[in-house]
DNA sequence: GATTGCGCGATTTTT
DNA sequence: TCGCGCAATC
C-alpha cells in the first residue's frame, strides 16, 4: 500500500502522510520539496479527499505545469485533472472570470500587463496635467503596485502620513491622485492588471461572505508552495480561504526569499505559526541535489545573513569538485570564457548544451553571453527578457481581439482604431476621447453612436465602418472558436497583409510572429476540444464548465449589449463556444503566459536567465556571471542590512541551482552606456570558504600571483578570437552528419594541450565508419585505440584507451579523432 | 499622415 | 551604445 512513499526519507514522509490541520514545512534548497508536494496531493487523494476540493498554488507556471505532470504520474489515473493547480495569479484569475460582475467587472474582463498598465498610466498622468518626465510611469506603477500587494486601496493611499510624507520627498506628492484615477480607469475599461487579480480575489472574499464560504467549501485542502515570497495580500487571501478547515499545508525557505521587491515578505512564514493554534513544522534538511562543495559554499555564504529559520542542510552526494571562481578582463571575454568552457565541459564531461544555466542578476547582462555562444555555434535559449507578446505586432494583433471580447478597453482600442490606417485621424481620436471622459462613457461607446457626437462626414465613415467591423466580429463569437475568430480578424483588418507585402527582413519577421501567433492559438483551441485537461494558464481544467460558472441569462448578437452605457456592467455573458475555446478564454490566460512557459519541450540548449528566473530549478552544471560589486550586490540595494541580505539570499539561490559544476565569474570591467565600467570583486567572493573554491582562474588584480594558471587564466580569454587563431572554427569543420540538427553542430575544442601536443598534420578523419581496434589519435588525450563502439546510429560513442590519459568516452558527433591506422 | 533626425535616458529582480 | 519618443517637415 502507498507504494509512492517508499521513496521517500523520514520527514518528508512525515510531511506527506500529515494531512489535517495547519502544516509548515521548512524546506532547504534541494531537499525534494516539489517531491513532497507532489506526492502529499497523491496521498491525499488516496486517503478520499476529493480532488475537486484542492488547492496547490505556486510562483510560476512552470512549477505548476511540472506538479500537474508529477501528480498525473504519480495517480496513473485522469483524477489530476480536477485539481486546481495553478499560480496565484492563474488561479484567481479563473475564479475571477465566474465572479468578477459581483464587484462591477465584466466577468470578460481584460487583464493588462506591465506594459498596459504603463501606457494607461502615461495616459491618466498627461490628463493630469502632470509632467511625465517626472512622473514616470515606470515609477508610478512601482509604487501603486506596492501600494495594492499591501492592500493598501487610493482612499487609504492618499490619507496615510507616512505613504504621503515619502511622495512629499521623492517631489511626487500627486502619485495618490494618479492611483485613483488609473484605478477608475482600470475600472471604467473593464481591466485588471497583475496586481488587481490578487486584490479583487481578496475584494471578493472580503466583501462577499456567500463568497467566502462558497470557496472555502471548494478548496478543503490548500498547499502553498514558495511560501516565503507570498506578499500580504496573498497571505490575507490564503487565510481567509484557510480559515473554515485549516488544511493548510505551506512550503517554504526562508534563505530563499528573494522577492521582497514585489512586497513579499519573510514575516508570513513567522507568522504562520501564530496563526494556528498547533502548527506542524517539518523540516526537510537533507539536500539530494548538489556535491558537498557547493552546499558547503552555500552554507558558509548564508551564515553572513542573521536572522534565520535554524536548520542545518547536509547531503550524502559526493565532494565533488570546488567551485571555480573567474576573473576577466571584460563582460566579453567573460561571454567568451563561458562559451568555451561549455564546450571544453561538453568533450570532457560528455555533457549535454541543455545540462548547462547561465545566471545572471540582470537581463542586460544576457548579451555578453549570447553572442559568445552565437560565435561558437551552441544552441542557447533565454527565459525572460522581451517576450514574444510583447512585440509591436503581437500586440496589435492581440488589441483587436481584446477590443472584440471587451470594448470596453480603450487601451487596446486606440491601439488598433486607425491601425491599419482607416482614416481615423488624430484629431477624431482625442475629440472621441474628450466626449468619453466628459460623459463618462467608454470610448467605443462614443464611436459606436459617432452619428449623435457631430463628427465630420468624413471622419464619422470611416468610424462607422470600424465600428460594423468589429461587431461583425463579435458576431462570431459565439459560434466560432479563438481561432476561427483570430484568421478572420487578420483577413478582414488587412493586418496581414499590410505585413505580408512588407518584403524587409523585419517585415517578413513580423509576418512569421502573426503567423505563429494564430498556430499557437489553434494549438490552444486544438488542446481544448480535444482533451479538454491541460490548461495554459496552470489549471487542469474542469471539463465541463465548472458549477460556479454562471451562464449569463440573454445571449444577444448585438454588441451594444456590451457597453450598455453605465458602468455597472451587463450580466455575465459566457460567450463562445462552450465557453471551452473561445476567444475570451484565450486572452484570460495569454497575458499571465511567460515566454518561459512555453518552453518547447526540453530542447538540447544551455539556458540562460536571471537567478529570480532560475528559482527553483536546478542544473548539472551553473554558471554565475557578474559577481561584482555594483552589480551583484545591486547598487540600488547597498543601503540597508534588508536589502544586501536579500542580495545574498538570491546568491544563495543562485549557489544551490547547481548539482555538479559551478563556476562564478567576475570582469574588472564591463561595457555600460558604451563606456567601460570598472568594478570591484563581489563581496559576497570573500566570503567564500578557501577550502572549496578553486582560485586559480581568477587572478588577483593588482596583485598578480604570478603563476601558471595566471597566465594560462588570460591566455585563455584572448587565445582563440582573432585572426592569428589556430583554431579551426565553423566555417573550417566538416558538415554536420546525421543530426538533424543544424545548430546541434559542433565547434572544434580548443587545444587544452595537457598532456599531448597533436601531430603536426592532424586532420580529423571521417569517422563514420569508425571500428573497434582501430588506432585514432585525439588532440587532447593523444593517441589510444578503440576499445568499443556503442551509442545510436545518430550518436555514436566510442570508447578509447589512451596511451596517456587512459580509457575515455569519446561522442563522435562531438570530438574529432584522426584515424592513425 | 508619414518620414526623418535629434536628443536623451537606460539597468534590478516578475506575475 | 542603442532605441525610443517627439518635433519638424513635406
Amino acid at each position: 500500500m502507498y507504494e509512492y512513499l517508499s521513496g521517500l526519507n523520514a520527514p518528508q514522509r512525515e510531511a506527506v502522510t500529515y494531512l489535517k490541520g495547519p502544516l509548515m514545512i521548512v524546506a532547504g534548497a534541494g531537499s525534494g520539496k516539489t517531491k513532497v508536494l507532489t506526492t502529499r496531493i497523491a496521498h491525499l487523494m488516496a486517503n478520499g479527499v476529493d480532488s475537486f476540493n484542492i488547492l496547490a498554488l505556486t510562483f510560476t507556471n512552470k512549477a505548476a505545469a511540472e506538479m500537474k505532470e508529477r501528480v498525473e504520474k504519480i495517480l496513473g489515473n485522469t483524477e489530476a485533472r480536477n485539481l486546481y493547480i495553478g499560480t496565484f495569479h492563474s488561479v484567481f484569475a479563473r475564479v475571477l472570470r465566474a465572479e468578477a460582475h459581483r464587484i462591477g467587472f465584466p466577468n470578460n474582463f481584460t487583464i493588462y500587463d506591465t506594459d498596459d498598465s504603463r501606457s494607461v498610466l502615461k495616459t491618466v498622468i498627461n490628463e493630469l496635467n502632470l509632467d511625465d518626465k517626472h512622473y514616470k510611469p515606470s515609477v508610478v506603477h512601482n509604487r501603486i503596485s506596492q501600494a495594492k500587494n499591501a492592500l493598501v486601496g487610493p482612499a487609504e493611499y492618499a490619507t496615510d502620513y507616512y505613504i504621503q510624507q515619502e511622495d512629499m520627498r521623492s517631489n511626487r506628492p500627486a502619485i495618490a491622485q494618479v492611483y485613483q484615477a488609473y484605478t477608475a480607469r482600470c475600472f471604467k475599461n473593464g481591466a485588471m492588471d497583475f496586481d488587481d487579480l490578487l486584490l479583487k480575489m481578496h475584494e471578493l472574499l472580503k466583501g462577499f461572505p456567500e463568497m467566502l464560504s462558497k470557496y472555502q467549501r471548494k478548496f478543503k485542502y490548500i498547499m502553498i508552495d514558495e511560501y516565503q515570497d507570498t506578499n500580504p495580500v496573498q497571505y490575507e487571501i490564503t487565510k481567509l480561504l484557510g480559515a473554515a478547515h485549516e488544511n493548510i499545508c505551506v512550503v517554504g525557505d526562508d534563505a530563499q526569499s528573494i522577492y521582497s521587491f514585489r512586497g513579499a515578505t519573510i514575516e508570513n512564514i513567522l507568522q504562520f505559526e501564530k496563526d494556528y493554534d498547533d502548527v506542524k513544522i517539518i523540516k526537510l534538511e537533507q539536500n539530494y541535489r548538489s556535491t558537498q562543495s557547493i552546499l558547503n559554499v552555500a552554507n558558509e555564504v548564508i551564515k553572513n545573513n542573521k536572522g534565520q529559520i535554524p536548520k542545518a542542510l547536509w547531503t550524502e552526494n559526493e565532494g565533488g569538485e570546488k567551485i571555480r571562481l573567474v576573473r576577466t578582463m571584460t563582460d566579453n571575454d567573460e561571454g567568451r570564457f563561458v562559451a568555451d568552457t561549455i564546450q571544453e565541459q561538453k568533450l570532457r564531461n560528455h555533457y549535454y548544451n541543455r545540462d548547462f544555466a547561465i545566471l545572471y542578476r540582470t537581463n542586460a547582462q544576457s548579451r555578453s553571453f549570447e553572442e559568445s555562444l552565437r560565435r561558437m555555434g551552441i544552441p542557447y535559449r533565454i527565459y525572460g527578457g522581451v517576450s514574444f507578446y510583447q512585440r509591436k505586432e503581437i500586440k496589435d494583433m492581440l488589441a483587436y481581439l481584446r477590443v472584440i471580447v471587451n470594448t470596453r478597453d480603450e487601451e487596446a482600442l486606440k491601439r488598433i482604431i486607425n491601425y491599419p490606417v482607416r482614416g481615423i485621424g488624430k484629431t477624431t481620436i482625442e475629440k472621441a476621447v474628450t466626449i468619453a471622459n466628459e460623459q463618462n462613457i467608454t470610448l467605443y461607446e462614443v464611436i459606436s453612436r459617432a452619428g449623435e457626437h457631430g463628427f465630420k462626414a468624413g471622419a464619422l465613415e470611416a468610424i462607422q465602418n470600424f465600428v460594423t467591423m468589429i461587431r461583425y466580429f463579435q458576431s462570431m463569437l459565439e459560434t466560432k472558436n479563438a481561432y476561427d475568430v483570430a484568421v478572420q480578424v487578420g483577413k478582414h483588418t488587412a493586418l496581414v497583409k499590410e505585413l505580408f507585402s512588407d518584403k524587409t527582413t523585419e517585415g517578413l519577421a513580423r509576418y512569421e510572429n502573426v503567423q505563429e501567433l494564430l498556430n499557437s492559438i489553434k494549438e490552444w483551441v486544438d488542446d481544448r476540444n480535444n482533451r479538454a485537461v491541460i490548461d495554459e494558464d496552470g489549471i487542469v481544467l474542469i471539463p465541463n464548465p465548472s458549477p460556479q460558472v454562471e451562464k449569463g441569462g440573454a445571449k444577444s448578437l448585438d454588441p451594444n449589449d456590451n457597453v450598455s452605457g453605465s458602468l455597472i456592467p451587463s450580466p455575465p455573458v459566457e460567450r463562445g463556444q462552450g465557453g471551452e475555446a473561445s476567444l475570451g478564454g484565450y486572452l484570460q490566460q495569454i497575458t499571465l503566459l511567460t515566454d518561459a512557459d512555453d518552453d518547447k519541450g526540453n530542447a538540447d540548449a544551455v539556458k540562460l536567465m536571471t537567478i529570480h528566473a532560475a528559482k527553483g530549478l536546478e542544473f548539472e552544471v551553473v554558471f554565475v556571471g557578474g559577481v561584482e560589486e555594483t552589480l551583484f550586490p545591486s547598487a540600488l540595494s547597498i543601503n540597508t542590512r534588508e536589502e544586501l541580505e536579500e542580495e545574498r539570499r538570491l546568491f544563495y539561490v543562485a549557489v544551490t541551482r547547481a548539482k555538479k559544476r559551478l563556476w562564478l565569474s567576475y570582469a574588472n570591467a564591463r561595457y555600460r552606456f558604451g563606456n567601460l565600467v570598472q568594478n570591484d570583486p563581489s563581496r559576497f567572493l570573500e566570503e567564500l570558504p578557501a577550502d572549496y573554491v578553486d582560485k586559480s582562474f581568477a587572478g588577483g588584480g593588482a596583485r598578480n600571483q604570478s603563476g601558471v594558471n595566471m597566465g594560462s587564466a588570460f591566455e585563455r580569454m584572448h587565445r582563440g578570437f582573432g585572426n592569428e587563431s589556430s583554431i579551426q572554427y565553423n566555417d573550417s569543420r566538416k558538415p554536420a552528419t546525421g543530426n538533424a540538427k543544424p545548430s546541434f553542430i559542433p565547434v572544434a575544442p580548443k587545444p587544452q594541450a595537457i598532456s599531448h601536443t597533436p601531430s603536426a598534420d592532424f586532420v580529423p578523419s571521417d569517422t563514420a565508419n569508425l571500428q573497434a581496434g582501430q588506432k585514432v589519435e585525439h588532440q587532447k588525450f593523444g593517441f589510444g585505440v578503440v576499445t568499443k563502439m556503442e551509442g545510436s546510429g545518430h550518436n555514436p560513442i566510442a570508447t578509447v584507451k589512451f596511451e596517456l590519459n587512459g580509457e575515455k568516452k569519446i561522442m563522435l558527433n562531438y570530438a574529432r579523432l584522426r584515424i592513425v591506422e
